[in-house]
DNA sequence: GTTTGAATTGACTTTTACGTAAATGCCATG
DNA sequence: CATGGCATTTACGTAAAAGTCAATTCAAAC
């Protein structure tokens, strides 16, 4: 495991621009330490990327991926506030399984419409 | 099965503006007949909405949504045509399938947080 | 026949998520 | 030491996806 990763490092890895990894800094999500004014990025802030972008690729906001970090953010001592977090993870629980439902919904219908390509090529003879 | 729907009707339903249905609408998502100006939504236009909405839900941006809806279009008598929508509709699957593997590892972390808590808690004495 | 209420249109505004450009810092290398 | 090549900061720009508002229109109810 690197111990740090240069932000041109991650742009490549992830491709992304270093601005979007800036802007990620400025919303509070990543937090890579400083030497002098440049950026090093631990393996964990790698992960925060990853998940990040995982989380767009779902189509989460910034706003919600933030609240989707702040899950990771060392878990508080307090039994309240533990309670508290594991409600917070199963509304997120619940987002991610609506997403499921939707997504296998439109599998479906995409399936639908290949096999009914298939069949109409089949009719016009064309063996696939 | 209905034969039109208004277009308040489908903003109560889906719970969106009249904007937004006028918005799909001038982008060719939609195309609802007329009765003078007053719009009429057909079962197809109403599902073509729900088809909408749940691509939102999964993070794709107008022009995606309209290149999946482009698909369920009357598909071509055409064998070429025909083999190129088969591949367009495999993009689409693959793009899916994408989302799926971000989604399942999302909830496998999120559950990892929510086991975590849970054994802190029993630590702490409480009984979920 | 006028009031009411729903629909439409057009224009302007807002939010999100970055892109882009300009000016400058830092450092290794020849 | 100057040159090249990343990095940084600040500031302004922009596209997508609606929200909001004002001005009408139209039909139906009273």
């Amino acid at each position: 495991m690197r111990e740090y990763y240069s932000i041109t490092e991650l742009t490549k890895e992830f491709d992304i621009s270093t601005r979007t990894l800036r802007f990620y800094e400025d919303e509070g999500l990543i937090q890579p330490i400083r030497r002098g004014r440049t950026r090093l990025f631990r393996p964990s802030d790698r992960h925060l990327v990853r998940q990040i972008l995982r989380g767009k690729r779902l189509g989460f906001s910034i706003n919600e991926i933030r609240e989707i970090i702040q899950i990771y953010r060392e878990p508080p001592g307090e039994v309240g506030q533990l309670k508290l977090l594991i409600k917070r993870i199963n509304e997120k629980k619940e987002d991610l399984r609506q997403k499921r439902r939707d997504l296998e919904e439109s599998l479906a219908e995409l399936d639908q419409a290949e096999e009914s390509c298939v069949e109409r090529l089949a009719e016009l003879g064309v063996n696939t």
